[in-house]
Order: structure tokens, then C-alpha cells, then sequence
RNA sequence: GUGGCUGUAGCUCAGUCGGCAGAGCCCCUGGUUGUGGUCCAGGUGGUCGUGGGUUCGAAUCCCAUCAGCCACCCCA
């Protein structure tokens, strides 16, 4: 076929059994956020393009090349918003949350866009769960809350994911750094390809990204961020990672860990899956001490992570499916009506049951034998069959599909004998 | 934005040297007057991604284009 319309690049239909996948997640980490303490927020999808702009910052690969911007009738510049963050720091100010007492503690889950070149666990609709727990300074929230990102992925049976820690500093200490650093790499100019130059001036700290071999080991051997903290950085850090170990979360420190966003300081992480290639960076957070004020808020301290869910599901076991039945939703009884006027009648008796369990009536009109093949792949335990023999009886046929074996049931006495059958 | 691979039936895919468009699954009908899963017989279903070119003749060769997948960049 050569449909008249498709779906859009990067985006994806889900349907039947992969939408039970997603809910399967979704019931779990709902539980385990509820046990950390969180409460969902749920905010628009658009936003005002300035929001974005002014928090995740003109520099990164976001704002200045993956926005869904558009402006409207009116000369507003609208966007679909590309990260959460911004969005729950926004709503939290709007509210006039700000005077509550103790750490606001938030997680959503919900579509991102970002107009990326697809690809394996990459797509430009797609889903983030994470969290924001905003009004707590302190470096015991961040480990709690990179403890509740593995939680999240460990509920899911995600194994083998594998925690990064950094301090990439504050307004205090970071700015001497990033001039040492811009220096040295001015001086070494050569090692670097032309196409990331751009980034010493900009933001040179993101040159720990590349994967350019020449890139990588010149920065191997300049000194990591961690080692030119200031004091109150460097405590902020060690109890971060001191109190990881306390809650026996195994984490590997990495000084090359640089997160695209600009509001990010002090404590960044990133969660990536050990198995496979493919994309491995599950999820990536950080403290953001400094975007409340930003926003036009009291100055707040806030941290946050957020978990990729299609690339959690991409690094999942997940078992192969029948293609034909994963087409097909399963139900409990299967109605086939030899007609209109049965299908009507059939109706009736599926009244009765749907209080019960899930019932298809069939109201094709097909062959009594196509309609029990449906009942098949639907996956049924029983089917009732509906015709004029049955009307005129007030019964209808009651078939156990596992058995073959099939009687008239009065339709006054069809929930007490279906109910009867879904049991045993 | 850059590169590689792939586009043939609803799905998964064959298609040789350029010579009538194929298989399996699914679907429909019959075998079974109004009954599934197994079996048998028959049947429906195709702008061969799209547009051009070469050729007596193109799914096949050439060019362009679109789409999908994968990788880079970057990120979740």
C-alpha cells in the first residue's frame, strides 16, 4: 500500500500490545515515585519559546537547532516543548508554590519534541519520566534523587545500568576553570577538528562530549573540573557521593560528564545501559540551583533527572509477539450473531456480562464460522452464540472454546453460568 | 546538517543473465444447512516507493526524488 498520509518522521503509532507495554511501566513507576515522595504535574505541551530559550540557553544543540517553533496568528512565538524542566519550574512559580513549606517534589511523564535525525531509540516525539524536587540545597536530595532514577529503571527490570557522577561546579569556582581550559585549548588548536572550535568560545566544557579521539585525549590529560571546585563545591560533591554509598548505589565517577543544558551546576549524572550499543545513555540529570531566579523566582535550589522511555524499552527483553494477535485486543467472550436483528439481541446478553468481563459483539454479519475464528484470535474463553432458534427460546448458545462443548443457556441465567465458566 | 543500507501483496520476504509478478502467513469461500483452534480444496489481494532515462522489452540497468532503517553530530 501506498497510504495518502503518513505518520510524521520520528514519530510512532503504538498500538494494542505495545500500549499494554507502556502501561505496564507506567503502573510501576507511578508506584515507586508515590514511595520517594513525588506528586505528578501534568503542564502544557507548548510553552512560550522564551521560556526555553532563557533556561536551556542559546548555545546548546536544543534551542539552536531542535525546537518545533512556530508563531502564531497573533506574532507569539510558541514552542513544543523539547525537555520538562523549564515547563515544571514555570508551573511551579505560576501556582505560587514557592512559599510552601519543604521540597516541592514533582515527576511527570509525557511527550518531548526535539527535531533530531531519528534513529534506534532516538525519535522527535518522544517520552521522558522524570522528576524536579525543587527548594532543597542540599547534596543528600541529589543522591536521593539519582537513587530514585535507578529505582525507576530497576522496577522496570532494566538491569545493568550504570550510574556517572560529576561536579561541574558553581558561578564560584566554574569561570576560572573554563578560562584555564579555554587557554589550553587555544594553545592546542591543532588536535581539534575545525567543525568544534566554535565551542571554546561558547561553551567549552560541551568539547568533553566528542568522541573524536584527538579531542579526547587532549582533555585526558588536563585537569578534570573536580580538581579546581571550590571548597564548597568539592564538600557539596564528596557528600553526594559519600551518601551513594550509603545507599549502596554503585557509581562511577566521571569528570568528562558534561550535560548539554546550561542551567545545570554542581551535581550532574547520567544513567546509561552497560548491554549493547545502540543508544545507551538511559537518562541524565542534575542540580539546577540557580533557574528559579532565573525564571523570576526567590532564589531556589532544585535538582532533577529525566529517564528516556523509549530508550529504557529499547535495552528491555523483550519478548517476541504473534503479529496476527498483536493486532487483535484479547477479550473474555466472543458474541457471534448470525444477523442484524440477532446482533441486537446479542447485545441484550452482552449487557448483561459487561459488568463482569470484556465482551465483543459481532456485528459483521459474516459466516457463524468466521465469526468463531474471530473469537479465536481474540483470544476468548467462551462464545455466545446469537440466531433465530435463540430469539424465539429467549437462550442463547454458550460455548467453552477450550472444551468444545456448548448449551442453550436461558439469557435470565447467562451471568450466573458465565461467571461460573470464567472461573474454573 | 553528513554518511551507509533498504523500499516487491495486509505481514515476513524470494525474484537467476533484462523476457508472463511469486512463496509463506493473514483474509475470504467450500469441504461442515448455524460454530473456532488441526486438515484438505479453491479464491481475493500488486501504480514492484515515486518520476524520468536506456532498451523490442525494466521489479531487474542508469539518473533524480521521496520514505524507512542504521550510524555520525548531539542527546533521552
Amino acid at each position: 500500500m501506498n497510504p495518502k498520509y503518513r505518520r510524521l518522521k520520528g514519530t510512532r503509532d503504538l498500538l494494542l500490545e505495545e500500549v499494554e507495554r507502556w502501561h505496564w511501566c507506567e503502573e510501576r513507576w507511578s508506584e515507586v515515585l508515590a514511595r520517594y515522595g513525588y506528586g505528578e504535574i501534568r503542564t502544557p505541551i507548548i510553552e512560550s519559546t522564551d521560556l526555553f530559550l532563557r533556561s536551556v540557553g542559546a548555545g546548546t544543540d536544543i534551542v539552536d537547532k531542535e525546537m518545533y517553533t512556530f508563531d502564531t496568528k497573533g506574532g507569539e512565538s510558541l514552542t513544543l516543548r523539547p525537555e520538562m524542566t523549564a515547563s515544571v519550574v514555570r508551573a511551579y512559580l505560576e501556582n505560587g508554590l514557592t512559599r510552601q513549606p519543604g521540597t516541592m517534589k514533582f515527576w511527570y511523564l509525557g511527550p518531548m519534541f526535539r527535531h533530531d535525525r531519528p534513529q534506534a531509540g532516538r525519535y522527535r516525539q518522544f517520552h521522558q519520566v522524570g522528576v524536579e524536587a525543587i527548594g532543597s540545597a542540599s547534596p543528600v536530595l541529589d543522591a536521593e534523587v539519582i537513587q530514585t532514577a535507578m529505582a525507576l529503571l530497576e522496577a522496570v527490570d532494566a538491569d545493568g545500568a550504570q550510574v556517572h557522577v560529576n561536579s561541574i561546579g558553581c558561578p564560584e569556582c566554574r569561570p576560572a576553570y573554563l578560562e584555564d581550559l579555554r587557554e589550553y585549548l587555544q594553545a592546542n588548536l591543532a588536535a581539534i577538528p575545525e567543525g568544534m572550535r566554535e565551542r571554546i568560545d561558547v561553551n567549552p566544557l560541551r568539547l568533553f562530549d566528542a568522541k573524536d579521539e584527538g579531542v579526547q585525549a587532549l582533555l585526558a590529560s588536563f585537569k578534570p573540573i573536580t580538581d579546581a571546585l571550590c571548597d564548597a563545591c568539592r564538600e557539596h560533591y564528596s557528600v553526594v557521593t559519600g551518601t551513594l554509598q550509603d545507599l549502596a548505589v554503585p557509581f562511577v565517577e566521571d569528570s568528562a560528564l558534561v550535560r548539554g543544558l546550561d542551567y545545570y551546576g554542581r551535581t550532574t549524572f547520567e544513567i546509561t545501559a552497560r548491554s549493547g550499543r545502540k543508544q545507551s545513555s538511559l537518562a541524565g540529570g542534575g542540580r539546577y540551583d540557580r533557574l528559579v531566579e532565573q525564571c523570576g523566582g526567590p532564589a531556589t535550589p532544585a535538582v532533577g533527572f529525566s529517564i528516556g522511555v523509549e530508550r529504557v524499552l529499547l535495552h528491555l527483553d523483550d519478548e517476541p509477539v504473534d503479529p496476527q494477535r498483536s493486532r487483535q485486543s484479547p477479550v473474555d467472550v466472543y458474541v457471534a450473531c448470525v444477523d442484524d436483528e440477532a446482533a441486537r439481541y446479542g447485545l441484550a446478553a452482552a449487557d448483561r456480562l459487561r459488568g463482569l468481563c470484556r465482551v465483543e459483539v459481532d456485528t459483521t454479519g459474516r459466516s457463524l464460522k468466521a465469526q468463531a475464528k474471530s473469537a479465536n484470535l481474540r483470544r476468548a474463553r467462551l462464545l455466545l452464540v446469537a440466531g433465530a432458534e435463540e430469539m424465539a427460546a429467549g437462550t442463547i448458545q454458550l460455548k467453552t472454546l477450550d472444551t468444545g462443548q456448548q448449551e442453550p443457556v436461558p439469557c435470565k441465567a447467562l451471568l450466573a453460568q458465565v461467571r461460573e465458566e470464567l472461573r474454573g
